[in-house]
DNA sequence: TCCTTGCATTACCCATTGTAGTGTTTAAAC
DNA sequence: GTTTAAACACTACAATGGGTAATGCAAGGA
C-alpha cells in the first residue's frame, strides 16, 4: 500500500507517518531488527510497550512499508525501500501531483520557493532545463 | 485552521477536503448561500439530509474555510478565500514544503514532472528564472 | 394556539493511529 | 516430560476526522 497523505504541519517522516510509525521506520533504516530490538531502542527515550511496537510494526508490514523475515521464533523487520528511495519516491509523486493539479501556477511557485531557499538550487534547475532541451 | 493534509489518491478539491466538504465548497464558490440553498443543490445529485449539510458547513466554519453571516433566522455562508486564492495558497505551501523537505531532489523531479506535463510549462519556468536573475 | 422552518445539540459509524491486555505457541531449562 | 518465559496473535479501546442523521428548541406565520 502506498502513502496517500502528506501533512503540511509536520516535519520529516511525520509528514507521511504517525509519530510512532515514523520513529520505528527511522530505527529500522539503521538496519534489520526484531520487535524487541526496536522496542528497546524506543525504550531509551520513553517507556514503550512491547505489544504496541509489535502492532504498529505489523501494520507497517500490511501497508507494504516493511518486510518481515521469520527466523526461528523471532521475526526480523526491514524497510522495503531505503530512506533515500522512500524520500525520493515521495518527492517525485508529490511533484508530479503538484504539476498535475496546479500546472502553471505551480511553476511560478517553484521559483519563489527556490528563491527563498537557495540560490544554488536555481542554478541546478537551470542546468536541468538545459539538459532537458538537448533531449528534444 | 489551515488545511493540513494533501491526499495523493484524490483529485481536485478532494485532495484537501472530504468528498462532501469538497462539494459544499464548490457550491459556495458560486456565491453566498444558506444551508438550505446548498442542501437543495446537493439534492439534485443525490438525496441529502439537511442536518448533514449543516453539520459539515459549521465544521468548515470552525476550520476557518467559511464565514457565516446571520440574517434574521437564516445564516448565509461564504468561503473565506476565492477558489483561485485557495488553490494558489495551497500550491504555494505545497511547493515550499516540497523544497524545504527535499531540497535538490525536488528540483530534479520538478523538471521531470514538467517534462511529462507540458512543454510550455518548461518555457514558462525558464522565463521565470530569467526574471529572477534580473532581480539579483 | 399550533405548525413549519432554521438551527443547535448530540449521537453514531467508519478509518487511522497509538495503546495495551489476554491468550497461545514453542524452544529451552529444569 | 513438564514447566517457564519469550515471541507472537488476537482483540479491544481511545482519540481524531469526516459523513450521517435523530431529536429538540425557538421564532414567525396561519
Amino acid at each position: 500500500m502506498k502513502i496517500q497523505s502528506f501533512k503540511f504541519n509536520e516535519r520529516g517522516l511525520n509528514r507521511f507517518f504517525g509519530p510512532l510509525e515514523a520513529k520505528i521506520m527511522d530505527i529500522l533504516w539503521s538496519g534489520e531488527k526484531s520487535i524487541k530490538d526496536v522496542q528497546q531502542e524506543l525504550e531509551k527515550e520513553k517507556a514503550t510497550n512491547f505489544n504496541t511496537v509489535m502492532t504498529v510494526m505489523n501494520r507497517l508490514v500490511e501497508k507494504g512499508m516493511l518486510t518481515k523475515r521469520p527466523e526461528g521464533r523471532t521475526s526480523f523487520f526491514r524497510p522495503v525501500l531505503t530512506r533515500e528511495e522512500f524520500l525520493n519516491t515521495q518527492s517525485k509523486e508529490m511533484t508530479q501531483e503538484l504539476v498535475d493539479e496546479f500546472g502553471s501556477v505551480a511553476v511560478s511557485h517553484m521559483i519563489e520557493a527556490l528563491d527563498e531557499a537557495d540560490e544554488a538550487l536555481v542554478a541546478q534547475l537551470e542546468q536541468k532545463i538545459k539538459e532537458w532541451k538537448k533531449d528534444r
